[in-house]
DNA sequence: TTAGTGACTGTAG
DNA sequence: GCTACAGCCACTA
């Protein structure tokens, strides 16, 4: 049974929308993506659910959510290792050894910015 | 159908 | 401060 409800929105679904939430040059972590969702233990599925964005047929911002030390841990996803933080990079994230120096600076709280 | 796995996080020792 | 473990939901074999 795969029902495929467009009202009843699944906690993957839910990744996409609040991950295209996310504005230009800023950044966000998937624990704090899983407690906008409802499920602050659930951050793993958040970062599952971003590898299957790459097969969706709208572009997800996945390069902009990485954990909550700032590191860049699902680059390796991308093919390169390097596309992630680049592309971070083109957005005034500064990155070094693959983790995000003014990551406090970047920082979007989805919870915060869009729940008010 | 059942079992295993995954881009994480918080708590406990 | 570091290591270990449990919990979360959805997908694949």
């Amino acid at each position: 049974m795969k029902n495929q409800n467009p009202q009843n929105i699944n906690f993957f679904e839910k990744v996409y929308q609040v991950t295209r939430e996310i504005p230009f040059g800023r950044v966000s972590s998937y624990g704090a993506i899983a407690r906008y969702i409802g499920s602050p233990q659930a951050a793993r599925m958040v970062g599952w659910a971003l590898n299957k964005s790459f097969s969706q047929k709208e572009f997800v911002p996945a390069h902009r959510v990485v954990n909550k030390n700032g590191l860049l841990t699902g680059k390796k996803h991308f093919g390169a290792s390097n596309i992630m933080r680049e592309l971070l990079e083109n957005e005034n994230v500064i990155i070094k050894n693959d983790q995000i120096l003014n990551f406090e600076d970047v920082f979007w709280d989805p919870y915060k910015e869009l729940s008010l």
